[in-house]
DNA sequence: CTATTTTTGTACTGTTTATTACAAAAAAAT
DNA sequence: ATTTTTTTGTAATAAACAGTACAAAAATAG
Protein backbone atom coordinates (compact mmCIF):
# COMPACT_ATOMS: atom_id res chain seq x y z
CA UNK A 1 0.00 0.00 0.00
CA UNK A 2 1.60 2.79 -1.00
CA UNK A 3 2.21 4.78 -4.29
CA UNK A 4 4.69 7.05 -3.73
CA UNK A 5 6.47 8.81 -6.41
CA UNK A 6 8.99 11.48 -6.38
CA UNK A 7 10.35 11.77 -2.67
CA UNK A 8 10.29 15.33 -0.81
CA UNK A 9 13.79 17.20 -1.01
CA UNK A 10 13.03 18.70 2.54
CA UNK A 11 12.40 17.64 5.79
CA UNK A 12 9.21 19.31 7.03
CA UNK A 13 10.26 20.45 10.42
CA UNK A 14 13.19 22.09 8.91
CA UNK A 15 10.86 24.08 6.51
CA UNK A 16 8.73 25.17 9.60
CA UNK A 17 11.59 25.68 11.74
CA UNK A 18 13.04 28.21 9.23
CA UNK A 19 9.41 29.82 8.94
CA UNK A 20 9.55 30.33 12.70
CA UNK A 21 12.60 32.47 11.83
CA UNK A 22 10.55 34.63 9.57
CA UNK A 23 7.68 35.16 10.84
CA UNK A 24 9.71 35.87 14.51
CA UNK A 25 11.81 38.40 12.71
CA UNK A 26 9.20 40.40 10.85
CA UNK A 27 5.91 39.60 11.96
CA UNK A 28 2.66 37.91 10.06
CA UNK A 29 2.18 40.74 7.78
CA UNK A 30 5.11 42.53 6.82
CA UNK A 31 6.64 39.14 5.67
CA UNK A 32 5.91 37.87 2.49
CA UNK A 33 5.22 34.73 0.47
CA UNK A 34 8.80 35.64 -1.06
CA UNK A 35 10.48 36.16 2.08
CA UNK A 36 9.27 32.45 3.52
CA UNK A 37 10.62 30.89 -0.24
CA UNK A 38 13.86 32.07 0.20
CA UNK A 39 14.28 31.41 4.17
CA UNK A 40 13.07 28.15 3.96
CA UNK A 41 14.96 27.33 1.02
CA UNK A 42 11.72 25.89 -1.13
CA UNK A 43 10.20 26.65 -4.21
CA UNK A 44 6.46 28.49 -4.45
CA UNK A 45 5.42 25.20 -5.63
CA UNK A 46 7.03 23.14 -3.21
CA UNK A 47 5.86 25.61 -0.65
CA UNK A 48 2.03 25.47 -1.47
CA UNK A 49 2.19 22.01 -2.33
CA UNK A 50 3.23 20.92 0.69
CA UNK A 51 1.48 23.66 3.01
CA UNK A 52 -1.28 25.29 1.40
CA UNK A 53 -1.22 29.15 2.16
CA UNK A 54 1.00 31.54 4.25
CA UNK A 55 -1.38 31.07 6.61
CA UNK A 56 -1.68 27.60 7.31
CA UNK A 57 2.49 27.50 7.53
CA UNK A 58 1.96 30.12 10.25
CA UNK A 59 -0.22 28.13 12.09
CA UNK A 60 1.90 25.25 11.86
CA UNK A 61 4.88 27.44 12.91
CA UNK A 62 3.19 28.86 16.06
CA UNK A 63 1.97 25.35 17.10
CA UNK A 64 5.43 24.01 16.69
CA UNK A 65 6.99 26.87 18.54
CA UNK A 66 4.13 26.76 21.44
CA UNK A 67 4.62 22.64 21.69
CA UNK A 68 8.61 23.23 22.13
CA UNK A 69 8.47 26.31 24.35
CA UNK A 70 6.05 24.39 26.59
CA UNK A 71 7.23 21.24 26.85
CA UNK A 72 11.19 22.84 27.75
CA UNK A 73 9.19 25.47 30.36
CA UNK A 74 7.23 22.81 32.30
CA UNK A 75 10.51 20.59 32.43
CA UNK A 76 12.14 23.35 34.43
CA UNK A 77 8.82 23.95 36.21
CA UNK A 78 8.24 20.26 37.45
CA UNK A 79 12.21 19.27 37.55
CA UNK A 80 13.25 17.46 41.27
CA UNK A 81 14.52 20.60 42.69
CA UNK A 82 13.69 22.98 45.66
CA UNK A 83 10.81 24.98 44.49
CA UNK A 84 12.46 28.50 44.43
CA UNK A 85 15.58 27.28 42.13
CA UNK A 86 12.71 25.97 39.83
CA UNK A 87 11.13 29.25 39.55
CA UNK A 88 14.15 30.60 39.33
CA UNK A 89 15.73 28.99 36.52
CA UNK A 90 12.23 29.87 34.72
CA UNK A 91 12.76 33.23 34.65
CA UNK A 92 16.84 32.54 34.05
CA UNK A 93 15.72 30.51 31.10
CA UNK A 94 13.60 33.78 29.68
CA UNK A 95 17.07 35.60 29.93
CA UNK A 96 18.98 33.53 28.03
CA UNK A 97 16.17 32.15 25.51
CA UNK A 98 15.65 36.26 24.98
CA UNK A 99 19.16 36.70 23.93
CA UNK A 100 19.72 33.58 21.86
CA UNK A 101 16.27 34.88 19.81
CA UNK A 102 18.39 38.80 19.71
CA UNK A 103 15.39 40.39 21.66
CA UNK A 104 13.05 39.37 19.28
CA UNK A 105 10.54 38.18 22.97
CA UNK A 106 8.68 35.09 22.66
CA UNK A 107 6.99 34.76 19.10
CA UNK A 108 3.50 33.78 20.85
CA UNK A 109 3.20 37.09 22.66
CA UNK A 110 4.08 39.03 19.58
CA UNK A 111 1.54 36.81 17.54
CA UNK A 112 -1.30 37.87 19.98
CA UNK A 113 0.11 40.81 19.60
CA UNK A 114 -0.20 41.68 16.03
CA UNK A 115 -3.00 39.32 15.82
CA UNK A 116 -4.71 37.68 18.52
CA UNK A 117 -7.71 40.07 18.42
CA UNK A 118 -8.20 39.08 14.36
CA UNK A 119 -6.86 35.54 14.13
CA UNK A 120 -8.42 32.70 15.90
CA UNK A 121 -6.10 30.73 15.67
CA UNK A 122 -3.83 32.89 17.32
CA UNK A 123 -5.99 33.67 20.12
CA UNK A 124 -6.60 29.54 20.48
CA UNK A 125 -2.77 28.64 20.96
CA UNK A 126 -1.97 32.04 23.45
CA UNK A 127 -4.83 30.88 25.48
CA UNK A 128 -3.78 27.09 25.99
CA UNK A 129 0.50 27.94 26.24
CA UNK A 130 -0.73 30.15 29.33
CA UNK A 131 -3.29 27.94 30.62
CA UNK A 132 -0.74 25.09 30.59
CA UNK A 133 2.36 27.02 31.98
CA UNK A 134 -0.45 28.89 34.55
CA UNK A 135 -1.30 25.11 35.88
CA UNK A 136 2.47 23.48 36.31
CA UNK A 137 3.03 27.19 38.02
CA UNK A 138 0.16 26.49 40.93
CA UNK A 139 1.40 23.14 40.76
CA UNK A 140 4.89 24.38 42.10
CA UNK A 141 3.09 26.98 44.60
CA UNK A 142 1.13 24.94 46.71
CA UNK A 143 4.35 22.35 46.88
CA UNK A 144 6.30 25.01 48.01
CA UNK A 145 3.41 25.28 50.81
CA UNK A 146 3.78 21.87 51.42
CA UNK A 147 6.91 21.56 52.11
CA UNK A 148 7.85 25.06 53.93
CA UNK A 149 9.51 26.00 51.40
CA UNK A 150 6.39 28.93 51.32
CA UNK A 151 4.59 30.13 53.54
CA UNK A 152 1.50 28.26 53.92
CA UNK A 153 -0.86 31.33 54.90
CA UNK A 154 -0.68 33.18 51.61
CA UNK A 155 -3.25 31.75 48.60
CA UNK A 156 -1.92 30.10 46.12
CA UNK A 157 -3.91 31.52 43.27
CA UNK A 158 -2.54 35.23 43.86
CA UNK A 159 0.93 33.70 44.24
CA UNK A 160 0.21 31.57 41.01
CA UNK A 161 -0.59 35.09 39.17
CA UNK A 162 1.86 37.19 40.26
CA UNK A 163 4.57 34.64 39.09
CA UNK A 164 2.99 34.28 36.00
CA UNK A 165 1.88 38.17 35.21
CA UNK A 166 5.60 39.01 36.74
CA UNK A 167 7.26 36.50 34.18
CA UNK A 168 5.26 37.72 31.03
CA UNK A 169 5.91 41.33 32.07
CA UNK A 170 9.60 40.21 32.34
CA UNK A 171 9.33 38.73 28.24
CA UNK A 172 7.88 41.62 27.30
CA UNK A 173 9.72 44.50 28.77
CA UNK A 174 13.12 42.38 28.63
CA UNK A 175 12.94 42.34 24.35
CA UNK A 176 11.06 45.51 24.24
CA UNK A 177 13.40 47.81 26.66
CA UNK A 178 16.53 45.79 26.33
CA UNK A 179 17.33 46.82 29.97
CA UNK A 180 19.66 44.42 32.03
CA UNK A 181 19.48 46.28 34.55
CA UNK A 182 16.14 46.18 34.77
CA UNK A 183 15.32 42.45 34.20
CA UNK A 184 18.21 41.57 36.86
CA UNK A 185 15.72 43.41 39.39
CA UNK A 186 12.99 42.20 37.84
CA UNK A 187 13.97 37.93 38.53
CA UNK A 188 15.21 39.44 42.17
CA UNK A 189 12.46 41.21 43.14
CA UNK A 190 9.46 38.07 41.76
CA UNK A 191 11.47 36.06 43.85
CA UNK A 192 11.95 38.36 46.90
CA UNK A 193 8.47 38.34 47.08
CA UNK A 194 7.31 35.22 47.20
CA UNK A 195 10.30 32.86 49.12
CA UNK B 1 2.83 87.77 8.67
CA UNK B 2 0.47 84.96 7.22
CA UNK B 3 -0.54 83.66 3.32
CA UNK B 4 -3.20 81.52 4.38
CA UNK B 5 -5.36 80.23 1.97
CA UNK B 6 -8.39 77.92 2.22
CA UNK B 7 -8.61 76.29 5.60
CA UNK B 8 -8.32 72.47 6.80
CA UNK B 9 -11.68 71.21 7.18
CA UNK B 10 -10.51 69.00 9.50
CA UNK B 11 -9.06 68.74 13.33
CA UNK B 12 -5.53 67.28 13.15
CA UNK B 13 -6.15 65.87 17.17
CA UNK B 14 -9.11 64.36 15.62
CA UNK B 15 -7.79 62.73 12.32
CA UNK B 16 -5.08 61.36 14.66
CA UNK B 17 -7.38 60.06 17.25
CA UNK B 18 -8.93 58.40 14.17
CA UNK B 19 -5.91 56.38 13.04
CA UNK B 20 -4.85 55.25 16.83
CA UNK B 21 -8.44 53.56 16.92
CA UNK B 22 -7.24 52.26 13.07
CA UNK B 23 -3.79 51.48 13.89
CA UNK B 24 -5.19 49.72 17.16
CA UNK B 25 -7.50 47.42 15.68
CA UNK B 26 -5.23 45.87 12.79
CA UNK B 27 -1.67 46.75 13.74
CA UNK B 28 0.55 48.72 11.37
CA UNK B 29 1.31 46.22 8.48
CA UNK B 30 -2.47 44.82 8.15
CA UNK B 31 -4.07 48.49 7.89
CA UNK B 32 -3.65 50.18 4.77
CA UNK B 33 -4.10 53.79 3.55
CA UNK B 34 -7.73 53.23 2.50
CA UNK B 35 -8.14 52.25 6.00
CA UNK B 36 -6.94 55.29 7.44
CA UNK B 37 -8.90 57.28 4.87
CA UNK B 38 -12.10 55.98 5.19
CA UNK B 39 -11.79 56.07 9.16
CA UNK B 40 -10.60 59.37 9.48
CA UNK B 41 -12.80 60.93 6.60
CA UNK B 42 -9.93 62.78 4.74
CA UNK B 43 -9.44 61.95 1.28
CA UNK B 44 -6.07 60.52 0.04
CA UNK B 45 -5.02 64.58 -0.83
CA UNK B 46 -5.89 65.64 2.51
CA UNK B 47 -4.33 63.01 4.49
CA UNK B 48 -0.74 62.96 2.23
CA UNK B 49 -0.95 67.14 2.51
CA UNK B 50 -0.99 67.09 6.10
CA UNK B 51 1.28 63.33 6.97
CA UNK B 52 3.23 63.01 4.93
CA UNK B 53 2.91 59.26 4.82
CA UNK B 54 1.36 56.47 6.54
CA UNK B 55 4.23 55.89 9.10
CA UNK B 56 4.43 59.36 9.87
CA UNK B 57 0.68 59.26 10.72
CA UNK B 58 1.54 56.05 13.05
CA UNK B 59 4.27 58.08 14.48
CA UNK B 60 1.79 60.50 15.40
CA UNK B 61 -0.68 57.99 16.60
CA UNK B 62 1.82 56.12 18.65
CA UNK B 63 3.20 59.94 20.35
CA UNK B 64 0.14 61.47 20.53
CA UNK B 65 -1.64 57.29 22.53
CA UNK B 66 2.17 57.57 24.51
CA UNK B 67 1.25 61.81 25.58
CA UNK B 68 -2.43 60.86 26.61
CA UNK B 69 -1.71 57.32 28.36
CA UNK B 70 1.65 58.37 30.57
CA UNK B 71 -0.06 61.48 31.86
CA UNK B 72 -3.54 59.39 33.07
CA UNK B 73 -1.39 56.69 34.51
CA UNK B 74 1.29 59.24 36.03
CA UNK B 75 -1.38 61.24 37.58
CA UNK B 76 -2.96 58.15 39.34
CA UNK B 77 0.37 57.06 40.83
CA UNK B 78 1.49 60.85 42.43
CA UNK B 79 -2.67 61.77 43.46
CA UNK B 80 -2.59 62.27 47.08
CA UNK B 81 -3.52 59.29 48.45
CA UNK B 82 -2.05 56.40 50.48
CA UNK B 83 0.72 55.23 48.24
CA UNK B 84 -1.25 51.80 48.65
CA UNK B 85 -4.70 53.03 47.14
CA UNK B 86 -2.52 54.64 43.76
CA UNK B 87 -0.80 51.33 42.79
CA UNK B 88 -4.72 49.58 43.57
CA UNK B 89 -6.03 52.20 40.98
CA UNK B 90 -3.47 51.93 38.40
CA UNK B 91 -4.51 48.19 38.01
CA UNK B 92 -7.96 48.63 38.39
CA UNK B 93 -8.04 51.58 35.45
CA UNK B 94 -5.59 49.11 33.12
CA UNK B 95 -8.88 46.93 34.16
CA UNK B 96 -11.20 49.79 32.73
CA UNK B 97 -9.06 51.21 30.21
CA UNK B 98 -8.36 47.43 28.24
CA UNK B 99 -12.19 47.20 28.21
CA UNK B 100 -12.84 50.14 26.84
CA UNK B 101 -10.35 49.27 24.01
CA UNK B 102 -12.45 46.28 23.32
CA UNK B 103 -9.80 44.23 24.81
CA UNK B 104 -7.03 45.40 22.06
CA UNK B 105 -4.67 45.96 25.32
CA UNK B 106 -2.34 48.80 25.25
CA UNK B 107 -0.92 50.49 21.34
CA UNK B 108 2.49 51.22 22.83
CA UNK B 109 2.97 47.16 23.91
CA UNK B 110 1.13 46.14 21.03
CA UNK B 111 3.14 48.20 18.51
CA UNK B 112 6.57 46.94 20.41
CA UNK B 113 5.87 43.38 19.78
CA UNK B 114 5.12 43.71 15.92
CA UNK B 115 7.82 46.26 14.97
CA UNK B 116 9.95 46.88 18.09
CA UNK B 117 13.00 45.19 16.35
CA UNK B 118 12.71 46.67 12.91
CA UNK B 119 10.83 50.72 13.63
CA UNK B 120 13.49 52.67 15.91
CA UNK B 121 10.87 55.45 16.17
CA UNK B 122 8.62 52.41 18.15
CA UNK B 123 11.56 51.33 20.26
CA UNK B 124 12.20 54.73 21.42
CA UNK B 125 8.91 55.70 22.44
CA UNK B 126 8.09 52.35 23.92
CA UNK B 127 11.64 53.20 25.73
CA UNK B 128 10.39 56.29 27.03
CA UNK B 129 7.24 55.23 28.12
CA UNK B 130 8.16 52.84 30.16
CA UNK B 131 11.39 54.84 31.84
CA UNK B 132 8.60 57.23 32.95
CA UNK B 133 6.44 54.84 34.90
CA UNK B 134 9.63 53.06 35.91
CA UNK B 135 10.30 56.36 37.44
CA UNK B 136 7.05 57.32 39.14
CA UNK B 137 6.61 54.07 40.52
CA UNK B 138 9.83 53.86 42.35
CA UNK B 139 8.94 57.40 43.68
CA UNK B 140 6.05 55.98 45.14
CA UNK B 141 7.64 53.04 46.44
CA UNK B 142 10.39 54.86 48.82
CA UNK B 143 6.97 57.38 49.92
CA UNK B 144 5.31 54.15 50.94
CA UNK B 145 8.69 53.25 52.93
CA UNK B 146 8.97 56.46 54.38
CA UNK B 147 5.26 56.67 55.44
CA UNK B 148 5.50 53.08 57.28
CA UNK B 149 2.62 51.72 54.50
CA UNK B 150 5.84 49.86 53.01
CA UNK B 151 8.13 47.97 54.96
CA UNK B 152 11.67 49.86 54.82
CA UNK B 153 13.76 47.12 54.64
CA UNK B 154 12.74 45.74 51.05
CA UNK B 155 14.76 47.23 47.94
CA UNK B 156 12.82 49.81 46.23
CA UNK B 157 14.17 49.04 43.57
CA UNK B 158 13.10 45.62 43.31
CA UNK B 159 9.88 46.33 44.48
CA UNK B 160 9.53 48.48 41.64
CA UNK B 161 10.30 45.97 39.08
CA UNK B 162 8.13 43.91 40.32
CA UNK B 163 5.23 46.02 40.34
CA UNK B 164 5.92 47.20 36.82
CA UNK B 165 6.70 43.95 35.09
CA UNK B 166 2.88 42.54 36.99
CA UNK B 167 1.53 45.62 35.22
CA UNK B 168 3.19 44.72 32.03
CA UNK B 169 2.02 41.19 32.37
CA UNK B 170 -1.38 42.01 33.49
CA UNK B 171 -2.12 43.97 30.56
CA UNK B 172 -0.36 41.44 28.16
CA UNK B 173 -2.62 38.82 29.83
CA UNK B 174 -5.85 40.56 30.37
CA UNK B 175 -5.97 41.37 26.43
CA UNK B 176 -4.65 37.89 25.31
CA UNK B 177 -6.25 35.73 27.59
CA UNK B 178 -9.76 37.43 28.33
CA UNK B 179 -9.80 35.53 31.45
CA UNK B 180 -11.17 37.70 34.02
CA UNK B 181 -10.59 35.41 37.04
CA UNK B 182 -6.57 35.45 35.99
CA UNK B 183 -6.78 39.28 36.00
CA UNK B 184 -8.40 39.29 39.21
CA UNK B 185 -6.25 37.45 40.68
CA UNK B 186 -3.46 39.12 38.89
CA UNK B 187 -4.47 42.54 40.72
CA UNK B 188 -4.89 41.11 44.04
CA UNK B 189 -1.27 38.30 44.12
CA UNK B 190 0.35 42.04 43.22
CA UNK B 191 -0.88 44.13 46.24
CA UNK B 192 -0.50 41.34 48.65
CA UNK B 193 2.92 40.79 47.50
CA UNK B 194 3.92 44.66 48.28
CA UNK B 195 1.71 45.29 51.36
C1' DC C 1 11.81 -0.41 -19.78
C1' DT C 2 7.06 1.70 -19.05
C1' DA C 3 3.50 3.52 -16.28
C1' DT C 4 2.43 6.15 -12.36
C1' DT C 5 2.87 9.48 -8.89
C1' DT C 6 4.66 13.29 -6.79
C1' DT C 7 7.73 17.22 -6.51
C1' DT C 8 9.65 21.18 -8.34
C1' DG C 9 10.62 25.66 -10.69
C1' DT C 10 8.78 29.17 -13.52
C1' DA C 11 5.65 31.96 -15.55
C1' DC C 12 1.44 34.01 -14.80
C1' DT C 13 -2.93 36.13 -12.67
C1' DG C 14 -5.64 39.46 -10.66
C1' DT C 15 -5.66 42.25 -6.59
C1' DT C 16 -3.95 45.34 -3.38
C1' DT C 17 -0.39 48.31 -1.94
C1' DA C 18 1.67 53.15 -0.86
C1' DT C 19 2.40 57.13 -3.11
C1' DT C 20 2.12 60.84 -6.74
C1' DA C 21 -0.01 64.01 -10.18
C1' DC C 22 -3.06 67.31 -10.96
C1' DA C 23 -7.02 70.02 -11.75
C1' DA C 24 -11.00 71.91 -9.54
C1' DA C 25 -12.63 74.16 -5.45
C1' DA C 26 -12.47 77.15 -1.64
C1' DA C 27 -11.06 80.45 1.16
C1' DA C 28 -8.12 84.67 2.30
C1' DA C 29 -5.40 88.83 0.97
C1' DT C 30 -4.92 92.72 -1.70
C1' DA D 1 -12.71 91.08 -8.34
C1' DT D 2 -8.55 89.24 -9.00
C1' DT D 3 -4.56 87.10 -7.26
C1' DT D 4 -2.56 83.87 -4.14
C1' DT D 5 -2.43 80.01 -1.33
C1' DT D 6 -3.96 75.91 0.21
C1' DT D 7 -7.03 72.02 0.37
C1' DT D 8 -9.41 68.41 -1.70
C1' DG D 9 -11.07 64.47 -4.58
C1' DT D 10 -10.03 61.64 -8.39
C1' DA D 11 -7.29 59.31 -11.44
C1' DA D 12 -3.13 57.19 -12.32
C1' DT D 13 1.29 54.56 -11.34
C1' DA D 14 4.49 51.21 -10.45
C1' DA D 15 5.63 47.77 -7.22
C1' DA D 16 4.47 44.00 -4.30
C1' DC D 17 1.23 40.76 -2.93
C1' DA D 18 -0.87 35.75 -2.23
C1' DG D 19 -1.98 32.24 -4.84
C1' DT D 20 -2.42 29.25 -9.37
C1' DA D 21 -1.26 26.73 -13.66
C1' DC D 22 1.44 23.69 -15.67
C1' DA D 23 5.04 21.26 -17.78
C1' DA D 24 9.46 19.23 -16.89
C1' DA D 25 11.97 16.40 -13.68
C1' DA D 26 12.63 12.73 -10.56
C1' DA D 27 11.67 9.05 -8.20
C1' DT D 28 9.19 4.33 -7.33
C1' DA D 29 6.53 0.20 -8.77
C1' DG D 30 5.64 -3.23 -11.83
Amino acid sequence: MSKSGRPREFKDTAVIDAAIEVFWSRGYEACSTDDLCKETGLGRGSLYNAFGSKHELYEQALARYHQVGISTQLDILKADKPVKERLRELLEWEIRENSAAKDRGCLLINASAERGKSDPSVERIFNQHVNLLERAIEEAMTEGQSNGEIPADRDAGELTALYLSSYYGLRVLHSGTMNRELTARIVDGILAAIF
